[in-house]
DNA sequence: AAGTTGTTTTTTATGGATAAAAATTCACCA
DNA sequence: TGGTGAATTTTTATCCATAAAAAACAACTT
């Protein structure tokens, strides 16, 4: 059966608001709830009536939000809130990225299935899902391959990142200078300057930074099939960067320090400048991710 | 329960070759027979347990490969060997492409499985598989939605398209003499001028040469990515065209000419040339996509 | 000892059942 | 008359069962 992870989030999330005092005595209503939770109102009323079962809130009037505290046991673990097909991504990744899984090796589904106590069909949907990251292939009536994430699939990652990077920064810095875009330019600039003067503790805020800085440079000029390309690299490189730490403060600062003169050559609106600094920055990063491929941590 | 397609199919192709003759006296060892039909030897003993049911063979010694004639009626059915899968995959393309589906239309697994006659897993796994090519988006909980093959999927597409085919001709002009490849394209040329000379009445056989040559250019620096794509292109131009037949001598007509020209090109390593002649050709593609996008037939 | 055929076990493909979540419908009221 | 709460219907997520196909194992033959 379906799991009940959305509700389980959605209860979690009102005790938040709740404890926060974002939610007010008089409890808000269940559309306006829905809205603000991003979930049917079916949940929401299953929330709420559970709730009032455990006396948190009273029902019959609503306008007694606190009936009594809320306690830290109220939340439901976190593994209750976690969708089943997250869960098994998150294992199937570090099963096939931080384990020894080898090159070739040929996956079982039902044996999959066995290991991480789940359904074959949740298994299957990953894979097929998975699949167009180019590092399974399906044999249609036996199973998948797993082509190992090697060096040669960086390498090919990389040609084709370089590629649309560059053409999205020379239609960036192309823009017309009314776009809105700029301003939005300026905006991250500043947020990496501040991510520079503290890096030595909040470092691991770069990779929300990297990812806002890349997609906005693929905003100037939109494609769908660049966009798509973008989440197969996000997704890899969440992962990988997970369980591979080391030297990251390091690697973070460079980039950091990358990253700025990149945005100075948008910036300057000048070809070649920009070409240069991305083809720059974008060779670390191969680098880096070259590097930590041949030495795992 | 799993269809039985790939018996089916194992056995009709089992009739041809006996038909042919292809198939002597002796019959092959099913090991034999398993790696000429590409099955499992499973598959081919039931197989030949059924031709030996029929009385086209004779079991016990199995030297007497024609008891009697094959007649038509032993045949299976085309419909009988078509995998539920892509019996899915057809259907559902031409519900996407072909029918009056608008974009934004959402999409019922439920429904349409119904209105195919499937169950929801196989509706599931072809949309999982599908929303690579950027025509579907999903949203958790709900449902599907479909963006439309619209105008701006088009000139997405072939802004990629373009990219990479000028990435891999260049690549592919800069070969050494001596590679191996530029056999394969000198034999390419000559089976494009012979199909130039009777394109009256074999004007169909372009599309599977158009395969061949855009997928010979990409040999030269072989990239997953670009592939993968490449794949999708095919997809779409499959289907898309398949039901799509105007001009289709004339438009194959004058693309034969173009590939001509491009591999001209090509054997004179005459970069420049090569850029204007790949460009040249995309551009007319692009436009005959365009054209029977806005004025479909 | 390699290659065959016969038998058993494992795995994939596919339909179906069901709880959770979403969507829709209904009734009511300020 | 639009917003709110309640009840009902529809759809998705998930597991499970089973036939088909593959794979592994065993026995035999030349």
């Amino acid at each position: 059966m379906k799991t009940d992870t959305v509700f389980k989030r959605a209860f979690n999330r009102t005790l938040d608001l709740m404890v926060r005092s974002e939610i007010e005595d008089p409890l808000p209503s269940e559309n306006a709830l829905r809205r603000r939770l991003g979930v049917s109102r079916t949940t929401i009323r299953k929330v709420l009536g559970e709730l009032d079962q455990r006396g948190v809130i009273v029902a019959t009037t609503r306008s007694q939000v606190e009936d009594r505290q809320v306690l830290p046991n109220d939340y439901f673990p976190d593994v209750e809130t976690m969708p089943r097909n997250l869960h098994i991504e998150r294992q199937l990744m570090e099963w096939m990225l931080r384990g020894d899984t080898k090159p070739g090796t040929l996956i079982n589904e039902l044996e999959l299935a066995r290991q991480f106590g789940v359904a074959t069909s949740g298994i299957r949907e990953f894979l097929i899902r998975f699949s167009r990251f180019g590092l399974l292939e399906k044999r249609p009536n036996s199973g998948w391959i797993f082509e190992g994430f090697t060096k040669e699939f960086a390498l090919d990652l990389f040609e084709i990142r370089v590629m649309f990077e560059l053409r999205s920064a020379r239609l960036f810095a192309k823009q017309s200078d009314h776009s809105p875009l700029w301003e939005k330019l300026e905006t991250l600039k500043r947020a990496h300057l501040d991510l520079l003067g503290e890096i030595d503790h909040r470092f691991h805020d770069f990779s929300s930074l990297d990812n806002r800085f890349h997609r906005l440079v693929n905003e100037a000029s939109p494609n769908r099939f660049i966009d798509d390309f973008y989440d197969i690299i996000t997704f890899i490189f969440h992962y990988h960067y997970q369980w591979n730490k080391r030297d990251e403060k390091q690697r973070n600062h460079a980039a950091l320090v990358e990253h700025l003169a990149y945005i100075d050559a948008l910036l300057s609106h000048d070809l070649s400048r920009v070409e240069v600094a991305a083809g720059a920055h974008l060779s670390s990063a191969r680098e880096t991710l070259l590097e930590s491929l041949l030495a795992p941590s």
